[in-house]
RNA sequence: CGGGGCGUGGCUCAGCCCGGUUAGAGCGCGCGGUUCGGGAUCGCGAGGUCGGCGGUUCAAAUCCGCCCGCCCCGACCA
């Protein structure tokens, strides 16, 4: 009985993650070292992610393509900085077939170099320009430790990656994109996170800049959530991906590239699980209601399964992605605790009670125990419970709202800075000298999150070294 | 790669120190009954090369050696 329980995430809150990731069926441990199976439930809150990812890529004038799994050796020698950054987590293939290799492949760690040789063949002219792709794929980077969702050595996300005339569309694109993980993360998941650029030791290999979406997890860590990159030339230098202008002046192109992989599940687990499980937001959870019938005597079966067919119907024809949980081995206070473990918004349960009043006794997930429970009437059941859900995913959003903000603090000294990065984010002014980043995760080991684009007026003087500094930077211990 | 821990039915573990009949428990699983508004209950049942290899011994889950794998903690990371 004591193994029913959960982990509460105030003991132990990775153990309280791990276990809520498993028993709800997320994922499993694969048999390899640091890979994961996504299971089907995983895989349908990833589908849902997709759907509309994919459809704000395709409303931004982005297309799909795929490019291959296997990536030349030599193609990562290419550019100076993505080779060093990338070398030490390269998985490589030397036999193919039984024969060793002439050259061998790097199974892609992400897409950059294959893509940026294949925008050289492809792009000769200002016309062809800008060029918007995004694959949806599955990238390996041999890790050392790993975590489910977090950190996998295979995982899975999509990549963009673009090519522009100027330097001002492809910083434009890198912002845009940036926007786009932003809302996204905000209105579907209802995870807020702070958009921001990476400082320099941060960056990605090969990158002139990159920008991240920093989210507050349950514990006060932070997860880089998305990045957008803009690459400036270093790729299309590296890669001849070149143009002639109007001018008919031979250009280097200016390319981006920007991803967002599964790790935003952990994002999404982290922000708003609870010592019951998980806690899905309704516009991604795969199911949205679940509905339990109670049936207490066999003449009551027929009028209770009635009501709950009824009730499924209509939900299910007005695109509600609604369950009827009709297993007859498990008691309902099982399948409470199932449901609630596995993050389904709302509950309904429809016993001999509910049939002879006209009602529904509604649960949300958002708001355990008594205060969540509602009794509700059974006609229009579409038109309550849909706002229903959207009452939930709001309050989902303030509720990580309030959370993160107070636990980000604003020290004045040191002392307190030390202090605030145990305690939560530190929003400081910080000089952006690398010596000083170094000296802060070596206190403290709080690495900067991002410098936020929104920046308060005026200058500081940095947390740590006490000179001059321009922007204030998110500090805080990081997955 | 350094430090620590662990490998026994699907899962969690007991047994090992001190070798000795058919290797146990709880949970889960299957069948049947009574149940069902917050993790029901009773009965019957299936399921194990004790991580692998070698050694010691009349006898090894138990003692010894080697190997393999996993987990946790540190240096690198979407």
């Amino acid at each position: 009985m004591a193994d029913m329980k959960l982990t509460k995430q105030s003991e132990n809150y990775s153990e309280w993650y791990n276990q809520v990731i498993l028993r709800s069926e997320l994922a499993d441990y694969a048999p390899v070292r640091g890979c994961m199976v996504v299971r089907p439930y995983g895989t349908a809150l990833w589908e849902n992610i997709q759907a509309d990812l994919d459809a704000r890529f395709k409303e931004t004038g982005h297309v799909n393509a795929k490019f291959p799994l296997f990536i030349p050796m030599s193609f990562f020698e290419k550019e100076k900085e993505h080779v060093e950054g990338f070398s030490p987590e390269l998985a490589v293939v030397t036999i193919g077939g039984g024969q060793e290799l002439e050259e061998p492949l790097v199974v892609r760690p992400t897409s950059e170099t294959v893509i940026g040789y294949m925008y050289a063949k492809w792009i000769e002219s200002y016309r062809d320009l800008p060029v918007l792709i995004n694959q949806w794929a599955n990238v390996v980077r041999w890790e050392m430790r790993t975590r489910l969702f977090l950190r996998t050595m295979e995982f899975f996300w999509q990549e963009g990656h673009t090519a522009h005339a100027t330097a001002e569309e492809a910083e434009e694109e890198t912002l845009k994109i940036l926007d786009v993980y932003t809302t996204f993360a905000r209105d579907m998941a209802a995870v807020p996170v702070i958009p921001g650029l990476k400082s320099d030791s941060e960056k990605f290999a090969g990158a002139v800049r990159s920008y991240s979406i920093e989210a507050m997890m349950g514990d006060t860590k932070a997860l880089q959530a998305g990045t957008s990159h803009n690459l400036g030339q270093n790729f299309a230098k590296a890669f001849e991906i070149d143009f002639v202008d109007e001018n008919n002046t031979l250009q280097y192109c200016w390319t981006t590239s920007w991803g967002l992989s599964t790790r935003f599940i952990g994002a999404i687990i982290m922000t708003h699980g609870d010592d019951q499980g998980l806690v899905l937001p309704p516009r991604l959870a795969p199911t949205q209601v679940v509905i339990v019938p109670i049936l207490r005597k066999e003449e009551d079966r027929a009028q209770v399964m009635e009501a709950v067919n009824r009730l499924f119907a209509e939900l299910k024809a007005a695109g509600i992605r609604v369950k009827v949980d009709d297993r007859d081995n498990v008691s309902p206070g099982f399948k409470f605790n199932e449901w609630e473990l596995r993050g389904v918004p709302l509950r309904f349960e429809i016993g001999p009670r509910d049939v002879e009043s006209g009602t529904v006794m509604t649960a949300r997930r958002d708001m355990p125990g008594k205060p969540g429970k509602k009794v509700m009437p059974q006609e229009n059941v579409v038109q309550w419970t849909g706002d229903l859900l959207e009452e939930i995913q709001q309050a989902m959003y303030d509720k990580a709202v309030a959370f993160r903000d107070a636990h980000i603090f604003d020290p004045q000294d040191y002392a307190e800075f030390q202090q605030s990065v145990e305690d939560g984010w530190a929003f400081s002014w910080w000089c952006e000298d690398a010596a000083c980043e170094e000296a802060i995760k070596q206190d403290t080991k709080a690495t900067t999150r991002c410098i936020p684009l929104d920046q308060p007026q005026g200058e500081g003087v940095c947390i740590h070294c006490g000179r001059p500094a321009r922007r204030k930077v998110y500090f805080a211990r990081a997955y």
